[in-house]
DNA sequence: CTGCATCCGACGCGATACTG
DNA sequence: CAGTATCGCGTCGGATGCAG
């Protein structure tokens, strides 16, 4: 921003650092756990590192993030107090969000990577068994170098493949990107998707019945589920 | 924005429409009870017209206000009920930068017509007698244009003017535009003001002990404020 | 006075390629 | 792995004009 508001509001002195592009969406993936250069270009696929590296510098220089050394050429980026308490900030957005304006996605906001990267750090391991388990995801209309996602989950760690890492698979699902994305967002049941036929699963009853305990949804769509619950539209 | 995060995450999604330049301050000032053009203009001097318009027209398309027809090119803008959730947003927003980022304002940050009309219209005229009151503010440092200012209570109403309204003055306010902003913005009592003689006061003793049940500080200020109360800073 | 529309210059942003 | 370098474009800000 060339130059802020000019005004002494607090709400205009927050969003002159918080509402440029990509900032929230930075804070956000930090909040989520990111501590990367790298690992906060995988949530942010469309934003260039030049501009991530922009912003990094403004949140270290307004106080929101520290950048610590962990080796030569080698950072971690972590939340300060400031950035901490940005978390309600965030989950309030979200909230609304997912309340007002992400009930019907484009096609343009579906994206098979995002979706996989975000499920394979959101899926509640702790439920699976401490042996290996490996889940594969079949995104049935997504090109061809995209279609065939493994989720490998071992001692309550889960790795996200994007190539068949050769152990054999426990579970299969398929579904579209629009269908899984709208299950992990909680806009739809997996008793629903499975109802309509959109998603399907093949494997053990003990497996299949087992995972809406571990695809829980994404942490902001379950708030924002929540408050849906909570306070119904109309009331 | 040309073109959105492509990003299917609630907070993504809001982000695309609210953190825009400007659209969250003109949210602010719906939410403070502007309803016409040339009002919303008032409390954000140094956006153009231009962009207010434009800004407009998405929060309306996007379903966060409403247009209404109050006459022949009269038009008046309320929020809608998504707009109305939108408080808590600003709220959280508003604590934060109270908290973190407003606290040291630069000289740019200071304006004397914003801090005396969020001040006109955010005085608790309740507790002023039913009779008319007039109190002249001087501050000090504005430019000569900008210097004098008149706050006219009367039934409960209060009308800003900065033109002597030719009525008997009942009290003066002396202080610079960047004292007055501390004490609106609650990050220093009235009496502290006072007693390090940036900000003083002429008129009748019962007058002055009234100032500090109306002049109470901004919404949004008191709401940040009360939040470093509840949790001190290092707490 | 309200509620915009138009024009132009500046710069923030996106895309891509490249480096220690 | 962790960023820079470069360049073109589009959005924004500022000034000005204008109709009801």
């Amino acid at each position: 921003m060339t130059v802020g508001y000019r005004q002494f509001c607090p709400v205009a002195k927050a969003a002159e650092l918080l509402c440029e592009r990509w900032t929230l969406l930075v804070a956000r993936e930090l909040i989520a756990g990111s501590r990367h250069f790298n690992e906060l270009r995988r949530g942010l696929p469309r934003m260039s590192p030049t501009l991530l590296s922009t912003r990094l510098s403004q949140l270290v220089a307004s106080g929101v993030i520290r950048r610590s050394a962990e080796g030569p050429m080698q950072h971690a980026y972590e939340l300060t107090q400031a950035g901490q308490e940005l978390v309600p900030l965030i989950e309030t957005m979200g909230v609304w969000g997912h309340r007002w304006v992400s009930k019907h996605l484009h096609d343009d906001d579906l994206d098979a990577g995002l979706l996989m990267w975000d499920i394979g750090r959101g899926v509640d391991s702790s439920v699976l068994p401490e042996r290996r388990v490996v889940i594969e995801v079949e995104l049935t209309d997504a090109p061809r170098d995209r279609r065939h996602w493994w989720l490998v989950s071992e001692a309550e760690h889960v790795d996200l493949c994007l190539e068949d890492p050769g152990h054999e698979v426990d579970l299969l699902i398929r579904a579209t990107v629009r269908m899984l994305t709208s299950v992990w967002m909680c806009r739809l049941s997996l008793d629903e998707a499975r109802d309509t036929g959109g998603l399907t699963l093949s494997g053990p009853e003990r497996l299949k019945r087992l995972m809406p305990r571990w695809l829980i949804g994404s942490p902001l769509a379950r708030l924002g589920a929540q408050s849906l619950v909570a306070r119904p539209i109309g009331a």
